[in-house]
DNA sequence: ATAAATTAAATTGAGTGCAATTTAATTATA
DNA sequence: TATAATTAAATTGCACTCAATTTAATTTAT
């Protein structure tokens, strides 16, 4: 096998373009699910947090999510729309708004409690590689560049 | 610990979450080391591609990146404008476009080489860990849904 | 040979992502 | 206490990403 100094530069040589593929790749296997409730994959990763925390403001959701309003604020709009959740300002501290689940937001989460376990059988990973890449994405997400 | 069957709709119980946000952080990473040579991520891989195949159709670019005409088009006609690649339909079978690499294109290789250095530091991982990664995407990346 | 089916790109439109800037509110400081 | 610095969202603008449709070329089936 011949060697270059370009060897590096191969994309089978990559760890970043498999990472980006495979997460494009499974938010593509959610959307026929997603679908069923309406959501993107996005606005259901938002969802999650609501159903959790029942109440966030932009910057506490965009640190549990890694997305900052420029996404969030459109996004949580549509939300607000379809009646998820409510936009409110705080009373305390009037630069943040308060996001709060709707009882039309906790109806959904009937709907998707399915969903996790359809989508369980769309990779064909061993329980022992699921926790080891868990532990490893986690490893990456914790390291301050 | 209190169980509810609503445990599994809990963002910390997903694989695809991290997956999703470790895909955006890495490409983040990358963004000061790819600014300097002008390019984005997604058009540094189709560059990737191109130093290695020369000349491919748009398909087959589709193929290897996992990404359909609807992004490369556009992003293609960028890369044509910056000088680094040419586009013309096959005399073959004129339903083809070919993509091949220009001279500004191989010339922008030996900035890019670097990159992989450059970048190599910016996870934690040990080495047998970039290993199980690699190998546990790719078998996600073989699954058909 | 011609019509029907298939294929490859391009186009369209909705929805992110994100860097950079702006606006408004709050806090810290001279 | 005015002013400066900081903070939280919103806005702006550019670049994807992808489903669905359209257009044009080629194959297949009649």
């Amino acid at each position: 096998m011949k060697h270059s100094k370009y060897d590096a530069l191969k994309l089978e040589n990559q760890l970043c373009f498999p990472l980006y593929a495979c997460s494009r790749e499974i938010v593509k296997r959610y959307k026929p699910f997603l679908d069923e409730i309406g959501l993107t994959y996005t606005q259901y990763i938002v969802m999650m947090v609501m159903w959790e925390r029942k109440s966030v403001n932009v910057k506490e959701l965009g640190e549990c999510l890694y997305l900052d309003s420029g996404t969030l604020t459109p996004l949580l709009k549509k939300l607000e729309f379809k009646g998820y959740v409510t936009r409110m300002r705080s009373d305390k501290d009037e630069r943040n708004l308060v996001v709060a689940i709707t009882d039309e937001g906790e109806k959904l989460k009937d709907k998707a409690v399915e969903i996790p376990f359809q989508i369980a059988g769309c990779t064909n990973l061993t329980p022992e590689e699921g926790v080891q890449l868990y532990g490893i994405l986690y490893k990456i997400l914790g390291t301050n560049p």
